[in-house]
RNA sequence: GGCGAGGUAGCUCAGUUGGUUAGAGCGCAGGAUUCAUAACCCUGAGGCCGAGAGUUCAAAUCUCUCUCUCGCUACCA
């Protein structure tokens, strides 16, 4: 029977910082679970992943430290691959996207579609650096956003009232290179113009065929996937830019385009594919077998990614895909959804994360406790939770005490009674065969469940082994029987190692250290994932007893808590000090107290007030991005700080002269900068 | 603001095409037991299935409105 062959990838973690749970449990350890199931079924699978080097938030960091991409790359590339090796995620391959294969295979691909015609050019002003002689990226831009006003948005995103912005929205633009204000200049860059794949996307996504040629069933995608993929296309798609002006990155290979790299999300599911010819390269293999229409027919690619990147996946790269014309398309994209972390929200900015290196670095015997709850809380269908008492009730009570215990018992049992000699069944009653029928079922089960990429439930199956287990013993009562039939005892005890060797089988997908633990107690070695016969023969002498799973201590829980309650101090918690400015830059600002005299919500608008101020020498219209923390009767009356000259904006079709200043803490909260005094409406400050 | 996905027992989650008293694990209560990591086994309590309206003989499941959470996105379905 031949089985399907399988390409898997895991989303490219970004090489700007190092792993935390979140993406442990939502990419890559449900995509090591299908993998080893896979091969342990027979499949014939290549597992790729690789970190993602390139974009603009890695050199805008570097920018900021001081030190060169190559560095931040380099440092998070090994942190990552080391805890994904530690964490004993089997990935074929772990490459990276700066490699000089990666660049190659990038820009033959992006110069395939530019022959192809695939790619629109389009010019357009953009800003530009006159000091640094380069284009800007929109995040290489700030200035004021024109939404709530903060002062430091990005060029495509105000950090604070999360607008996407394109950097000729913001007021009083500033590049980050030279701190001067850029020009605008003409450029060119090349979009995609997806529009013009709508039609084959629609059926693809809806019915998993082309030109009816069917090539998935749809039911096997995820709701989220295909809900957000038609929430696209019936959207419209628009064209998209597929190059940045950036010097860090896959430089545009075509005539005229110095200074102008591929876009990061055209550049990294590449690296998927270059990611798998170095594979190839080392193992002696022909890439194409696992790409290729003519060579992968029948093979299916399967990506896993987090739900914030479907569109990428699941529109953007089968469109890339499909205009290069060489490859297959994804026969699934099982996105997963997030983890929350004891109430919160994972983040890497306010450190409220379990970073995974740190708990490899604390914990190392504990690899497969970990997998257990992350396997057990993955948030498939939903976002959930993981919280530091959960991973002690998991490991404590349902590990130790269920699966643990269990494999305990029935050692110590053997040994107390045979000195570890496994003994021989003998006539077998109707409860011991209902039990050997049962657990002989699971194997199928789990398989059945991992198919559909349901791991949580796959991982209880594995559990009810040992379940079933226990309740054997209780019910047959081998230390009782023993007293006046023990031949009966040597078929219980046999049974009982029988479990124990499905359920040292059926782990491995999930516990690979503890399975192969087991594996060795029991003298057992098998490739297969379902064995139709039994492997511990009578005789053979088991390994001693060993606890398998230590209980998580109260202290440790308290431990890891307190960890995340005092983050530890950084001075990042406040953007570092602006540069330096003269006394005539301060004066040029007017300042002065006003009084609002109005205050109404803006229509349509989750955070602008329009205000009314009297400023002393006027009443004057001010558009302000404070609704999320000042309703209208709150500001009405107050006398606040106002920016007299700074140009006027039409904020959503309202001019809005000025602005009020405001304070913001860590957390993003507003408070209002208020006079002490009552001196009425009109006081200068200085 | 728009779109998508969610809101089910104390906690973490299942609930197939609408159909008998809504499920599992953990936690909790009671009981039984001692081979075992105070473990295991049995029994039980606990849910107006986010709120409201509608369709239907029948709705957690379909429709509409509202609300909260997450994601995507932005003068736009």
């Amino acid at each position: 029977m031949e089985k399907k062959a399988y390409t898997v990838t895991a989303a490219l973690p970004y090489a700007n910082g190092p792993l935390h749970l979140g993406h442990v449990a939502g990419v890559y350890l449900p995509a090591d679970i299908f993998v080893r199931f896979l091969k342990l079924n027979g499949h014939d699978v290549a597992f790729i992943c690789g970190s993602d080097e390139h974009g603009a938030a890695i050199t805008l960091r570097a920018k900021k430290e001081g030190i060169k991409p190559q560095e931040i790359v380099d440092k998070y590339h090994q942190i990552i691959k080391d805890s994904f090796e530690t964490f004993q995620i089997s990935f074929d391959i772990f490459h990276r996207t700066s490699s000089a294969l990666h660049h190659e295979v990038a820009s033959e691909f992006f110069k395939k579609l530019h022959d192809k015609d695939t790619f629109k050019e389009e010019r357009s002003l953009q800003y530009y650096d006159n000091d640094y002689e380069q284009f800007l990226a929109d995040r290489y831009i700030t200035g004021t956003c024109p939404k709530c006003q903060y002062e430091n948005a990005y060029g495509d995103q105000c950090e604070k009232c999360g607008a996407d912005l394109s950097p000729n929205d913001l007021i009083n633009p500033i590049s980050t290179l030279s701190g001067k204000t850029p020009q605008l200049k003409e450029t060119a860059h090349w979009y995609l113009p997806m529009n013009e794949h709508e039609d084959w996307l629609r059926e693809w996504i809806q019915k998993g065929s082309i030109d009816e040629e069917v090539l998935h069933d749809p039911k096997t995608w995820k709701n989220q996937v295909i809900g957000q993929c038609m929430s696209w296309i019936n959207g419209g798609l628009r064209a998209r830019a597929m190059t940045r002006d950036l010097d860090w990155g896959i430089p545009v290979p075509l005539p005229n385009a110095e200074g102008k790299v591929l876009y990061v999300w055209l550049d990294a599911p590449i690296g998927y594919i270059s990611a798998t010819q170095q594979w190839a390269l080392d193992n002696g293999k022909n890439w194409k077998d696992y790409w290729c229409k003519e060579e992968a027919k029948d093979r299916k690619l399967v990506h896993f990614i987090g739900k914030d990147n479907i569109v990428f996946h699941a529109i953007i790269f089968p469109i890339l895909l499909k205009a290069h014309g060489d490859f297959i398309l994804p026969e699934n994209v099982p996105a997963y959804e997030f983890l929350n972390l004891e109430g919160d929200k994972f983040s890497t900015s306010r450190n409220w994360a379990v970073w995974l290196h740190e708990y490899l670095e604390n914990y190392p015997t504990k690899v497969d406790e970990l997998k257990y709850v992350l396997t057990s809380i993955a948030p498939e269908n939903k976002d959930s939770e993981f919280t530091w008492l959960d991973f002690q009730t998991r490991i404590n009570s349902e590990l130790a005490d269920i699966y643990g215990n269990f494999v305990n018992r029935v050692n110590v049992l053997i040994h107390k009674y045979y000195e570890g000699v496994i003994p021989s069944a003998h006539e077998l009653r109707t409860y011991d065969q209902k039990v050997l029928s049962e657990i002989a079922t699971i194997p199928g089960k789990i398989s059945d469940l991992l198919y559909q990429y349901k791991i949580r439930e796959a991982q209880q199956e594995m559990m009810n082994l040992a379940r079933i287990g226990n309740k054997y013993l209780a019910d047959e009562e081998p230390w009782k029987v023993i007293k006046n039939d023990p031949l009966r005892v040597e078929t219980i005890l046999n049974i009982a190692l029988q479990i124990t060797e499905k359920l040292a089988l059926c782990s491995r997908v999930f516990l690979p250290n503890t399975a192969q633990l087991l594996l060795e107690i029991l003298g057992v070695n098998s490739t297969t994932w379902d064995n139709t016969t039994q492997l511990i023969s009578s005789g053979n002498t088991i390994g001693t007893p060993t606890i398998l799973f230590e209980k998580i201590t109260d202290e440790w829980v308290e431990q890891e808590k307190s960890k995340l309650i005092t983050p530890p101090i950084t001075n990042a918690k406040y953007p570092v000090m602006k540069e330096l400015i003269s006394f005539e830059d301060f004066t040029k600002m007017d300042l002065r107290i006003g009084h609002v005299i109005a205050a109404d919500k803006m229509e349509n608008a989750d955070k602008l007030l329009v205000l009314k101020v009297d400023t002393g020498i006027d009443e004057r219209t001010i558009v302000s991005g404070i609704a999320k923390h000042y309703d209208t009767a709150a500001i009405l009356g107050k006398k606040v700080v106002v920016l007299m000259n700074l140009a006027p904006r039409k904020i959503r079709g309202v001019e809005s002269h000025g602005m009020l200043l405001m304070a913001e803490n860590s957390e993003g909260e507003l408070s209002a900068l208020v006079s002490e005094k009552d001196f009425g409406a009109g006081p200068m400050i200085s």
